[in-house]
DNA sequence: ACAAACACACTGGTACTACCAGTTTACTGT
DNA sequence: ACAGTAAACTGGTAGTACCAGTGTGTTTGT
Protein backbone atom coordinates (compact mmCIF):
# COMPACT_ATOMS: atom_id res chain seq x y z
CA UNK A 1 0.00 0.00 0.00
CA UNK A 2 1.13 3.78 -0.62
CA UNK A 3 2.43 4.89 2.59
CA UNK A 4 0.72 8.51 4.00
CA UNK A 5 2.13 11.60 2.09
CA UNK A 6 5.74 11.87 3.33
CA UNK A 7 5.99 15.65 3.31
CA UNK A 8 3.36 17.06 5.45
CA UNK A 9 3.15 20.77 5.08
CA UNK A 10 3.82 21.79 8.76
CA UNK A 11 4.26 18.57 10.84
CA UNK A 12 3.70 19.45 14.35
CA UNK A 13 6.94 16.79 14.68
CA UNK A 14 8.89 16.54 17.08
CA UNK A 15 10.42 19.40 19.89
CA UNK A 16 14.04 19.10 18.73
CA UNK A 17 12.72 19.35 15.06
CA UNK A 18 10.87 22.31 15.87
CA UNK A 19 13.28 23.34 17.76
CA UNK A 20 15.37 23.34 14.46
CA UNK A 21 13.65 24.96 12.51
CA UNK A 22 13.33 28.05 15.41
CA UNK A 23 16.93 28.60 15.23
CA UNK A 24 16.53 28.29 11.31
CA UNK A 25 14.63 31.12 11.36
CA UNK A 26 16.43 33.31 13.65
CA UNK A 27 19.29 32.59 10.99
CA UNK A 28 17.39 33.26 8.08
CA UNK A 29 15.88 36.59 9.67
CA UNK A 30 19.08 37.89 10.85
CA UNK A 31 18.56 38.04 14.72
CA UNK A 32 21.58 35.29 14.63
CA UNK A 33 23.86 37.06 12.02
CA UNK A 34 26.47 34.79 10.08
CA UNK A 35 29.77 35.11 11.87
CA UNK A 36 27.90 35.59 15.18
CA UNK A 37 28.13 33.60 18.47
CA UNK A 38 25.12 31.60 19.33
CA UNK A 39 24.22 31.53 22.88
CA UNK A 40 25.49 28.83 24.84
CA UNK A 41 23.37 25.53 24.98
CA UNK A 42 22.41 26.09 28.99
CA UNK A 43 21.21 29.28 28.63
CA UNK A 44 19.49 28.27 25.21
CA UNK A 45 17.79 25.57 26.90
CA UNK A 46 16.88 27.29 29.76
CA UNK A 47 15.06 30.80 27.42
CA UNK A 48 13.70 28.20 25.22
CA UNK A 49 12.24 26.45 28.07
CA UNK A 50 13.62 22.70 26.95
CA UNK A 51 15.51 20.69 28.28
CA UNK A 52 19.68 20.36 27.33
CA UNK A 53 19.41 17.52 25.62
CA UNK A 54 16.54 18.88 23.45
CA UNK A 55 18.21 22.03 22.51
CA UNK A 56 21.48 19.60 21.76
CA UNK A 57 19.97 17.70 19.39
CA UNK A 58 18.28 20.58 17.32
CA UNK A 59 22.29 22.05 17.15
CA UNK A 60 23.75 18.51 16.11
CA UNK A 61 20.88 18.59 13.13
CA UNK A 62 21.99 22.33 12.45
CA UNK A 63 25.61 21.68 12.67
CA UNK A 64 24.51 18.39 9.85
CA UNK A 65 23.51 20.86 7.70
CA UNK A 66 26.50 22.90 8.14
CA UNK A 67 24.86 26.33 9.20
CA UNK A 68 26.51 26.43 12.67
CA UNK A 69 30.23 25.00 14.06
CA UNK A 70 30.86 24.23 17.11
CA UNK A 71 34.43 24.49 19.00
CA UNK A 72 34.61 22.21 22.29
CA UNK A 73 34.95 24.84 25.14
CA UNK A 74 34.27 27.99 23.50
CA UNK A 75 30.25 27.88 21.77
CA UNK A 76 28.97 27.75 17.99
CA UNK A 77 28.82 30.61 15.60
CA UNK A 78 27.28 30.78 12.24
CA UNK A 79 28.32 29.63 9.52
CA UNK A 80 26.67 31.92 7.24
CA UNK A 81 24.67 31.15 3.91
CA UNK A 82 27.03 29.91 1.93
CA UNK A 83 26.75 26.48 3.34
CA UNK A 84 22.89 26.51 2.41
CA UNK A 85 23.94 26.06 -1.33
CA UNK A 86 24.21 22.11 -0.04
CA UNK A 87 21.53 21.81 0.97
CA UNK A 88 20.62 20.31 -2.72
CA UNK A 89 21.26 16.71 -1.15
CA UNK A 90 22.43 13.99 0.62
CA UNK A 91 24.92 13.57 -2.01
CA UNK A 92 26.35 16.90 -1.74
CA UNK A 93 26.87 17.11 2.01
CA UNK A 94 28.01 13.32 2.13
CA UNK A 95 30.90 13.88 -0.11
CA UNK A 96 32.61 17.13 1.27
CA UNK A 97 33.86 14.53 4.10
CA UNK A 98 34.19 11.38 2.07
CA UNK A 99 35.41 13.22 -1.57
CA UNK A 100 36.30 9.56 -2.67
CA UNK A 101 32.42 9.13 -3.77
CA UNK A 102 33.09 11.86 -6.03
CA UNK A 103 35.56 9.54 -8.09
CA UNK A 104 32.97 6.90 -7.38
CA UNK A 105 30.40 9.40 -9.19
CA UNK A 106 32.19 10.01 -11.96
CA UNK A 107 33.12 6.39 -12.59
CA UNK A 108 29.27 5.88 -12.79
CA UNK A 109 28.89 9.32 -14.67
CA UNK A 110 31.55 7.75 -17.41
CA UNK A 111 29.17 4.86 -18.22
CA UNK A 112 26.48 6.51 -18.40
CA UNK A 113 26.95 9.22 -20.07
CA UNK A 114 28.96 7.46 -22.57
CA UNK A 115 25.97 5.64 -22.79
CA UNK A 116 23.81 8.83 -23.48
CA UNK A 117 25.79 10.29 -26.18
CA UNK A 118 25.80 6.87 -27.58
CA UNK A 119 22.10 6.67 -28.11
CA UNK A 120 21.72 10.76 -28.77
CA UNK A 121 23.62 9.63 -31.56
CA UNK A 122 21.63 7.00 -32.71
CA UNK A 123 17.88 7.92 -31.58
CA UNK A 124 17.70 11.61 -31.63
CA UNK A 125 15.28 13.87 -33.43
CA UNK A 126 15.48 17.14 -34.73
CA UNK A 127 14.08 18.59 -31.77
CA UNK A 128 16.89 17.16 -29.70
CA UNK A 129 19.36 17.83 -32.14
CA UNK A 130 18.46 21.58 -32.29
CA UNK A 131 18.78 21.91 -28.52
CA UNK A 132 22.23 20.00 -28.96
CA UNK A 133 22.95 22.62 -31.26
CA UNK A 134 21.88 25.60 -29.46
CA UNK A 135 23.95 24.68 -25.87
CA UNK A 136 26.32 23.88 -28.29
CA UNK A 137 26.92 27.49 -29.94
CA UNK A 138 25.77 29.26 -26.17
CA UNK A 139 28.65 27.27 -24.93
CA UNK A 140 31.91 27.96 -27.78
CA UNK A 141 30.00 31.31 -28.21
CA UNK A 142 32.09 33.76 -26.04
CA UNK A 143 35.56 33.09 -25.52
CA UNK A 144 36.04 35.52 -22.86
CA UNK A 145 34.18 38.30 -21.07
CA UNK A 146 31.69 35.91 -19.83
CA UNK A 147 31.92 34.70 -16.23
CA UNK A 148 32.58 31.31 -15.09
CA UNK A 149 29.37 30.74 -12.97
CA UNK A 150 28.04 31.07 -16.49
CA UNK A 151 30.14 28.91 -18.39
CA UNK A 152 29.55 26.33 -16.18
CA UNK A 153 25.77 26.72 -16.31
CA UNK A 154 26.23 25.92 -20.36
CA UNK A 155 28.69 23.19 -19.61
CA UNK A 156 26.01 21.60 -17.37
CA UNK A 157 22.92 22.82 -20.31
CA UNK A 158 24.92 21.28 -23.43
CA UNK A 159 25.78 17.65 -21.29
CA UNK A 160 21.83 17.98 -19.94
CA UNK A 161 20.45 18.22 -23.43
CA UNK A 162 22.91 15.63 -24.84
CA UNK A 163 21.18 12.55 -22.35
CA UNK A 164 18.14 14.26 -22.74
CA UNK A 165 18.30 13.34 -26.75
CA UNK A 166 19.41 9.81 -25.32
CA UNK A 167 14.98 9.19 -25.29
CA UNK A 168 15.82 6.76 -23.00
CA UNK A 169 13.25 7.90 -19.47
CA UNK A 170 15.59 5.66 -16.94
CA UNK A 171 18.85 6.99 -18.17
CA UNK A 172 17.92 10.60 -17.61
CA UNK A 173 16.50 10.15 -14.93
CA UNK A 174 19.05 8.21 -13.74
CA UNK A 175 21.69 11.11 -14.89
CA UNK A 176 19.38 13.95 -13.41
CA UNK A 177 19.01 12.20 -9.87
CA UNK A 178 22.85 12.24 -9.80
CA UNK A 179 23.77 15.38 -11.23
CA UNK A 180 21.33 17.82 -10.35
CA UNK A 181 21.69 17.33 -6.40
CA UNK A 182 26.17 18.24 -7.06
CA UNK A 183 25.37 20.90 -9.48
CA UNK A 184 26.78 23.28 -7.50
CA UNK A 185 29.77 21.70 -7.35
CA UNK A 186 30.01 20.50 -10.80
CA UNK A 187 29.87 24.38 -11.40
CA UNK A 188 32.44 24.94 -9.07
CA UNK A 189 34.77 22.10 -10.27
CA UNK A 190 34.07 23.31 -13.67
CA UNK A 191 34.81 26.59 -12.92
CA UNK A 192 38.13 25.83 -11.68
CA UNK A 193 39.31 23.64 -14.57
CA UNK A 194 38.51 26.91 -16.70
CA UNK A 195 40.70 28.76 -15.14
CA UNK A 196 43.55 26.51 -16.63
CA UNK A 197 44.09 27.55 -20.48
CA UNK A 198 45.32 24.07 -20.90
CA UNK A 199 42.23 22.53 -19.33
CA UNK A 200 39.77 24.67 -21.26
CA UNK A 201 41.03 24.21 -24.37
CA UNK A 202 40.83 20.20 -24.12
CA UNK A 203 37.93 20.41 -22.82
CA UNK A 204 36.46 22.42 -25.46
CA UNK A 205 38.34 19.87 -28.00
CA UNK A 206 35.92 17.12 -26.38
CA UNK A 207 33.08 19.18 -26.58
CA UNK A 208 33.75 19.60 -30.24
CA UNK A 209 34.12 16.31 -30.78
CA UNK A 210 30.79 14.98 -28.91
CA UNK A 211 28.99 17.73 -30.42
CA UNK A 212 30.29 16.44 -33.98
CA UNK A 213 29.45 12.64 -33.12
CA UNK A 214 26.27 13.54 -32.57
CA UNK A 215 25.33 14.92 -35.02
CA UNK A 216 27.19 13.14 -37.29
CA UNK A 217 25.27 9.97 -36.22
CA UNK A 218 28.56 8.31 -35.08
CA UNK A 219 27.31 6.26 -31.83
CA UNK A 220 30.46 4.75 -31.05
CA UNK A 221 32.59 7.96 -31.57
CA UNK A 222 30.07 9.66 -29.62
CA UNK A 223 30.43 7.54 -26.80
CA UNK A 224 34.18 7.13 -27.11
CA UNK A 225 34.13 10.69 -26.57
CA UNK A 226 31.54 11.47 -24.04
CA UNK A 227 33.64 8.66 -21.96
CA UNK A 228 37.07 9.97 -22.71
CA UNK A 229 35.77 13.72 -21.30
CA UNK A 230 34.56 12.50 -18.10
CA UNK A 231 37.72 10.58 -17.72
CA UNK A 232 39.33 13.68 -19.00
CA UNK A 233 37.65 15.65 -16.36
CA UNK A 234 38.37 13.30 -13.59
CA UNK A 235 41.82 12.77 -13.70
CA UNK A 236 42.58 16.94 -14.13
CA UNK A 237 40.74 17.02 -10.81
CA UNK A 238 42.86 14.45 -8.70
CA UNK A 239 45.60 15.47 -10.07
CA UNK A 240 44.72 19.39 -9.01
CA UNK A 241 43.55 17.58 -5.79
CA UNK A 242 47.03 16.14 -5.57
CA UNK A 243 48.70 19.30 -6.08
CA UNK A 244 46.88 21.53 -3.62
CA UNK A 245 47.46 18.38 -1.15
CA UNK A 246 51.26 19.51 -1.86
CA UNK A 247 51.17 23.06 -1.05
CA UNK A 248 48.71 22.95 1.95
CA UNK A 249 46.79 20.59 3.80
CA UNK A 250 43.72 21.96 2.56
CA UNK A 251 41.98 19.66 0.06
CA UNK A 252 40.81 21.77 -3.23
CA UNK A 253 36.95 21.34 -2.20
CA UNK A 254 37.26 23.72 0.26
CA UNK A 255 38.26 26.71 -1.75
CA UNK A 256 36.42 25.61 -4.79
CA UNK A 257 33.18 25.67 -2.43
CA UNK A 258 34.44 28.48 -0.23
CA UNK A 259 34.56 31.29 -1.82
CA UNK B 1 43.77 34.92 5.85
CA UNK B 2 41.64 31.32 5.05
CA UNK B 3 39.61 30.38 8.55
CA UNK B 4 40.48 27.00 9.52
CA UNK B 5 39.78 24.29 7.41
CA UNK B 6 36.05 23.44 7.83
CA UNK B 7 36.84 19.83 6.99
CA UNK B 8 39.61 18.36 8.41
CA UNK B 9 41.07 15.53 6.87
CA UNK B 10 40.19 12.84 9.87
CA UNK B 11 39.82 14.97 12.93
CA UNK B 12 39.58 13.19 16.38
CA UNK B 13 36.65 14.86 16.61
CA UNK B 14 33.83 14.52 19.33
CA UNK B 15 32.48 10.65 19.55
CA UNK B 16 28.95 11.75 17.84
CA UNK B 17 30.91 13.07 15.15
CA UNK B 18 33.02 9.91 14.87
CA UNK B 19 29.92 7.99 15.43
CA UNK B 20 28.05 9.72 11.97
CA UNK B 21 31.43 9.27 10.13
CA UNK B 22 31.05 5.14 11.48
CA UNK B 23 27.58 5.15 10.47
CA UNK B 24 28.14 7.12 7.13
CA UNK B 25 30.51 4.49 6.16
CA UNK B 26 27.91 1.32 6.93
CA UNK B 27 25.58 3.25 4.33
CA UNK B 28 28.17 3.68 2.24
CA UNK B 29 29.40 0.25 1.80
CA UNK B 30 25.79 -1.21 1.53
CA UNK B 31 25.71 -2.61 5.22
CA UNK B 32 23.21 -0.67 5.70
CA UNK B 33 21.01 -0.67 2.11
CA UNK B 34 18.94 2.04 1.26
CA UNK B 35 14.80 1.29 2.04
CA UNK B 36 16.16 -0.91 5.44
CA UNK B 37 15.82 -0.14 8.77
CA UNK B 38 18.39 0.66 10.92
CA UNK B 39 18.45 -0.79 14.04
CA UNK B 40 17.00 0.33 17.37
CA UNK B 41 18.86 3.51 19.92
CA UNK B 42 19.54 1.25 22.36
CA UNK B 43 20.63 -1.88 20.98
CA UNK B 44 23.34 0.47 18.82
CA UNK B 45 24.00 2.39 21.11
CA UNK B 46 24.74 -1.12 23.40
CA UNK B 47 26.59 -2.40 20.40
CA UNK B 48 28.81 0.56 19.80
CA UNK B 49 29.88 1.58 23.35
CA UNK B 50 28.75 4.29 24.08
CA UNK B 51 25.41 6.45 25.35
CA UNK B 52 22.53 6.44 23.77
CA UNK B 53 22.29 10.03 24.18
CA UNK B 54 25.65 10.24 22.00
CA UNK B 55 24.18 7.89 19.23
CA UNK B 56 21.06 9.92 18.93
CA UNK B 57 23.06 13.32 18.44
CA UNK B 58 25.09 11.34 15.67
CA UNK B 59 21.47 10.02 14.06
CA UNK B 60 20.10 13.61 14.27
CA UNK B 61 23.01 14.78 12.21
CA UNK B 62 22.34 11.81 9.71
CA UNK B 63 18.85 13.16 9.49
CA UNK B 64 19.58 16.84 9.53
CA UNK B 65 21.74 15.35 6.14
CA UNK B 66 18.34 13.56 5.29
CA UNK B 67 20.60 10.47 5.24
CA UNK B 68 18.07 8.51 6.79
CA UNK B 69 14.10 9.31 8.43
CA UNK B 70 12.84 8.45 11.48
CA UNK B 71 9.09 7.89 12.70
CA UNK B 72 7.87 7.76 16.32
CA UNK B 73 7.58 4.35 17.59
CA UNK B 74 8.71 2.72 14.33
CA UNK B 75 12.65 3.49 14.08
CA UNK B 76 14.67 4.92 11.66
CA UNK B 77 15.27 4.17 7.38
CA UNK B 78 18.28 4.32 5.70
CA UNK B 79 16.77 6.81 2.85
CA UNK B 80 20.08 6.58 0.27
CA UNK B 81 22.00 8.63 -1.60
CA UNK B 82 20.20 8.98 -4.79
CA UNK B 83 16.11 10.14 -4.08
CA UNK B 84 14.44 7.06 -4.42
CA UNK B 85 13.33 7.21 -8.00
CA UNK B 86 9.97 6.78 -8.67
CA UNK B 87 9.01 5.47 -5.27
CA UNK B 88 5.60 6.41 -5.61
CA UNK B 89 5.29 6.32 -8.11
CA UNK B 90 6.44 7.86 -11.55
CA UNK B 91 8.39 4.51 -13.06
CA UNK B 92 6.59 1.86 -11.77
CA UNK B 93 3.41 3.17 -13.34
CA UNK B 94 4.74 4.40 -15.82
CA UNK B 95 5.74 1.10 -16.92
CA UNK B 96 2.75 -1.03 -16.45
CA UNK B 97 1.27 1.22 -19.19
CA UNK B 98 4.29 1.26 -21.32
CA UNK B 99 6.53 -1.86 -21.47
CA UNK B 100 9.22 -0.64 -23.64
CA UNK B 101 10.06 1.29 -20.57
CA UNK B 102 11.72 -2.08 -19.61
CA UNK B 103 14.05 -2.78 -22.07
CA UNK B 104 15.27 1.11 -21.05
CA UNK B 105 15.74 -0.26 -17.50
CA UNK B 106 17.60 -3.08 -18.66
CA UNK B 107 19.53 -1.28 -21.28
CA UNK B 108 20.76 1.23 -18.12
CA UNK B 109 21.06 -1.63 -16.10
CA UNK B 110 23.62 -3.48 -18.59
CA UNK B 111 25.68 -0.87 -18.28
CA UNK B 112 25.35 -0.64 -14.49
CA UNK B 113 25.84 -3.95 -13.76
CA UNK B 114 28.50 -4.93 -16.43
CA UNK B 115 30.86 -2.28 -14.64
CA UNK B 116 29.68 -3.87 -10.81
CA UNK B 117 30.82 -6.98 -12.28
CA UNK B 118 34.24 -5.57 -13.91
CA UNK B 119 34.54 -3.89 -10.24
CA UNK B 120 34.26 -6.51 -8.01
CA UNK B 121 36.45 -8.57 -10.02
CA UNK B 122 38.89 -6.11 -9.28
CA UNK B 123 38.37 -4.92 -5.99
CA UNK B 124 36.31 -7.08 -4.13
CA UNK B 125 37.32 -7.94 -0.83
CA UNK B 126 37.32 -11.75 0.86
CA UNK B 127 34.14 -10.87 2.81
CA UNK B 128 32.66 -9.63 -0.66
CA UNK B 129 33.72 -12.97 -2.37
CA UNK B 130 31.90 -14.88 0.94
CA UNK B 131 29.05 -13.11 0.04
CA UNK B 132 28.89 -13.78 -3.54
CA UNK B 133 29.93 -17.43 -3.00
CA UNK B 134 27.24 -17.90 -0.67
CA UNK B 135 24.63 -16.16 -2.97
CA UNK B 136 25.77 -18.56 -5.84
CA UNK B 137 25.77 -21.39 -4.03
CA UNK B 138 22.21 -20.63 -2.96
CA UNK B 139 21.26 -20.40 -6.69
CA UNK B 140 22.87 -23.11 -8.04
CA UNK B 141 22.02 -25.47 -4.95
CA UNK B 142 18.72 -26.78 -5.71
CA UNK B 143 17.80 -27.93 -9.20
CA UNK B 144 14.18 -28.55 -8.48
CA UNK B 145 11.67 -28.70 -5.16
CA UNK B 146 12.17 -24.61 -5.04
CA UNK B 147 9.09 -22.54 -5.74
CA UNK B 148 10.11 -19.79 -8.70
CA UNK B 149 9.93 -17.08 -5.93
CA UNK B 150 12.29 -18.46 -4.04
CA UNK B 151 14.40 -18.85 -7.22
CA UNK B 152 13.65 -15.13 -7.80
CA UNK B 153 14.88 -14.04 -4.90
CA UNK B 154 18.35 -16.02 -4.93
CA UNK B 155 18.90 -14.51 -8.48
CA UNK B 156 18.34 -11.03 -7.21
CA UNK B 157 20.56 -11.74 -3.96
CA UNK B 158 23.28 -13.04 -6.45
CA UNK B 159 23.27 -9.88 -8.50
CA UNK B 160 23.18 -8.02 -5.75
CA UNK B 161 26.14 -9.27 -4.01
CA UNK B 162 28.26 -8.51 -6.79
CA UNK B 163 27.31 -5.18 -7.33
CA UNK B 164 27.82 -4.75 -3.49
CA UNK B 165 31.17 -6.42 -3.92
CA UNK B 166 31.87 -3.17 -6.31
CA UNK B 167 32.42 -0.89 -3.19
CA UNK B 168 31.59 2.41 -5.48
CA UNK B 169 28.84 3.55 -2.98
CA UNK B 170 26.78 5.91 -5.81
CA UNK B 171 26.94 2.78 -8.48
CA UNK B 172 25.48 0.44 -5.21
CA UNK B 173 22.85 3.21 -4.91
CA UNK B 174 21.98 4.02 -7.90
CA UNK B 175 21.42 0.32 -8.75
CA UNK B 176 19.66 -0.14 -5.49
CA UNK B 177 16.85 2.95 -6.19
CA UNK B 178 16.94 1.43 -9.57
CA UNK B 179 16.15 -2.36 -8.93
CA UNK B 180 14.52 -2.56 -5.71
CA UNK B 181 11.09 -0.40 -6.69
CA UNK B 182 10.70 -2.81 -9.38
CA UNK B 183 11.60 -6.09 -7.24
CA UNK B 184 8.27 -7.64 -7.70
CA UNK B 185 8.43 -7.03 -11.48
CA UNK B 186 11.73 -8.05 -11.61
CA UNK B 187 11.08 -11.14 -9.53
CA UNK B 188 8.19 -11.96 -11.64
CA UNK B 189 9.68 -11.79 -15.05
CA UNK B 190 12.45 -14.12 -13.32
CA UNK B 191 9.84 -16.53 -12.57
CA UNK B 192 8.81 -16.36 -15.84
CA UNK B 193 11.97 -17.09 -17.68
CA UNK B 194 12.98 -19.79 -15.05
CA UNK B 195 9.54 -21.95 -16.88
CA UNK B 196 11.45 -22.25 -19.71
CA UNK B 197 14.26 -25.05 -19.58
CA UNK B 198 15.96 -23.58 -22.30
CA UNK B 199 16.24 -20.28 -20.94
CA UNK B 200 17.17 -21.52 -17.30
CA UNK B 201 20.02 -23.30 -19.00
CA UNK B 202 21.77 -20.45 -20.54
CA UNK B 203 20.98 -18.02 -17.56
CA UNK B 204 22.60 -20.83 -15.34
CA UNK B 205 26.01 -20.72 -17.91
CA UNK B 206 25.62 -16.97 -17.28
CA UNK B 207 25.47 -17.12 -13.71
CA UNK B 208 28.36 -19.14 -13.58
CA UNK B 209 30.47 -17.38 -16.11
CA UNK B 210 29.86 -13.90 -14.19
CA UNK B 211 31.15 -15.67 -10.87
CA UNK B 212 33.95 -18.15 -12.03
CA UNK B 213 35.27 -14.31 -13.78
CA UNK B 214 35.02 -12.63 -10.25
CA UNK B 215 36.48 -15.00 -8.20
CA UNK B 216 39.02 -15.70 -10.78
CA UNK B 217 39.54 -11.94 -10.75
CA UNK B 218 39.00 -11.51 -14.54
CA UNK B 219 37.15 -7.74 -15.02
CA UNK B 220 36.81 -7.98 -18.43
CA UNK B 221 35.43 -11.24 -18.25
CA UNK B 222 33.30 -10.54 -15.62
CA UNK B 223 31.78 -7.33 -17.31
CA UNK B 224 31.66 -9.11 -20.67
CA UNK B 225 29.49 -12.09 -18.81
CA UNK B 226 27.75 -9.79 -17.04
CA UNK B 227 26.37 -7.31 -20.12
CA UNK B 228 25.46 -10.37 -22.13
CA UNK B 229 23.56 -11.84 -19.17
CA UNK B 230 21.57 -9.03 -19.13
CA UNK B 231 21.27 -8.41 -22.49
CA UNK B 232 20.29 -12.34 -22.85
CA UNK B 233 17.77 -11.88 -20.64
CA UNK B 234 16.57 -8.48 -22.55
CA UNK B 235 15.99 -10.21 -25.81
CA UNK B 236 14.40 -13.24 -23.95
CA UNK B 237 11.90 -10.88 -22.64
CA UNK B 238 11.04 -9.35 -25.84
CA UNK B 239 10.95 -12.66 -27.78
CA UNK B 240 8.14 -14.00 -25.07
CA UNK B 241 6.63 -10.42 -25.61
CA UNK B 242 6.37 -10.92 -29.09
CA UNK B 243 5.02 -14.71 -28.78
CA UNK B 244 2.37 -13.73 -26.34
CA UNK B 245 1.31 -10.62 -28.58
CA UNK B 246 0.81 -13.13 -31.13
CA UNK B 247 -1.37 -15.33 -29.20
CA UNK B 248 -3.25 -13.16 -27.65
CA UNK B 249 -3.86 -9.09 -27.11
CA UNK B 250 -2.76 -8.85 -23.63
CA UNK B 251 0.70 -8.23 -23.00
CA UNK B 252 2.51 -10.38 -20.82
CA UNK B 253 3.00 -7.55 -18.04
CA UNK B 254 -0.63 -7.51 -16.75
CA UNK B 255 -0.51 -11.03 -15.92
CA UNK B 256 2.85 -11.01 -14.26
CA UNK B 257 2.26 -7.84 -12.31
CA UNK B 258 -0.89 -8.90 -11.47
CA UNK B 259 -1.38 -11.55 -9.52
C1' DA C 1 57.07 45.17 38.46
C1' DC C 2 56.76 41.33 35.54
C1' DA C 3 55.78 36.74 34.33
C1' DA C 4 54.67 32.18 35.12
C1' DA C 5 51.44 29.18 37.67
C1' DC C 6 47.27 28.37 39.51
C1' DA C 7 42.16 28.50 40.41
C1' DC C 8 37.80 29.34 38.87
C1' DA C 9 33.96 30.27 35.80
C1' DC C 10 32.58 29.65 31.71
C1' DT C 11 31.96 26.67 27.15
C1' DG C 12 30.50 22.11 24.88
C1' DG C 13 30.70 16.58 25.32
C1' DT C 14 29.20 12.07 27.52
C1' DA C 15 26.87 9.27 30.40
C1' DC C 16 23.02 7.41 32.82
C1' DT C 17 18.44 7.32 34.59
C1' DA C 18 13.66 7.91 34.44
C1' DC C 19 9.78 8.69 32.14
C1' DC C 20 6.47 9.97 28.16
C1' DA C 21 4.42 8.76 23.74
C1' DG C 22 3.53 6.29 19.65
C1' DT C 23 3.61 1.11 17.32
C1' DT C 24 3.61 -3.46 17.06
C1' DT C 25 2.81 -7.90 18.84
C1' DA C 26 0.89 -11.36 21.40
C1' DC C 27 -2.11 -12.95 24.52
C1' DT C 28 -6.58 -13.05 26.49
C1' DG C 29 -11.52 -13.29 27.11
C1' DT C 30 -15.88 -13.45 24.99
C1' DA D 1 -12.65 -16.68 15.14
C1' DC D 2 -12.54 -12.25 16.52
C1' DA D 3 -12.15 -8.04 19.21
C1' DG D 4 -9.80 -5.87 22.91
C1' DT D 5 -6.42 -5.15 25.84
C1' DA D 6 -1.81 -5.65 27.97
C1' DA D 7 2.89 -5.90 27.42
C1' DA D 8 7.16 -5.24 24.81
C1' DC D 9 9.00 -2.91 21.63
C1' DT D 10 10.15 1.78 19.13
C1' DG D 11 11.75 6.90 19.42
C1' DG D 12 11.26 11.60 22.29
C1' DT D 13 12.17 14.61 26.58
C1' DA D 14 13.80 15.71 30.82
C1' DG D 15 17.11 16.11 34.34
C1' DT D 16 21.37 15.31 36.68
C1' DA D 17 26.10 14.54 37.23
C1' DC D 18 30.40 14.68 35.56
C1' DC D 19 34.34 15.12 32.04
C1' DA D 20 37.04 18.06 28.97
C1' DG D 21 38.59 21.99 26.68
C1' DT D 22 39.00 27.48 26.98
C1' DG D 23 39.45 31.89 28.77
C1' DT D 24 40.17 34.97 32.56
C1' DG D 25 41.10 36.34 36.44
C1' DT D 26 44.14 36.08 40.83
C1' DT D 27 47.93 34.58 43.12
C1' DT D 28 52.59 33.57 43.56
C1' DG D 29 57.65 33.33 42.55
C1' DT D 30 61.53 35.79 40.99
Amino acid sequence: MVEPARTAPSKPASLSESLTRRLEDLILDGTLKPGGKVPSERQLSERLGVSRNSLREALKMLRGRGLIETRHGQGSVVTGLVPRLHQEGPLMLLYQEHPRILYDLLEVRELLEGRAAFLAAERAREIDLNRIAHAFRALEAPPHDTDPEEVARCDHAFHQSIYEASNNPVLIHTLESLLQPMRQSVVASVKNLYHRTASKKQIDRHHRQIYHAIVGRQPEWAEKAARAHIRDIRSRLQEIEKEEQRLDRSTSWERMIGS
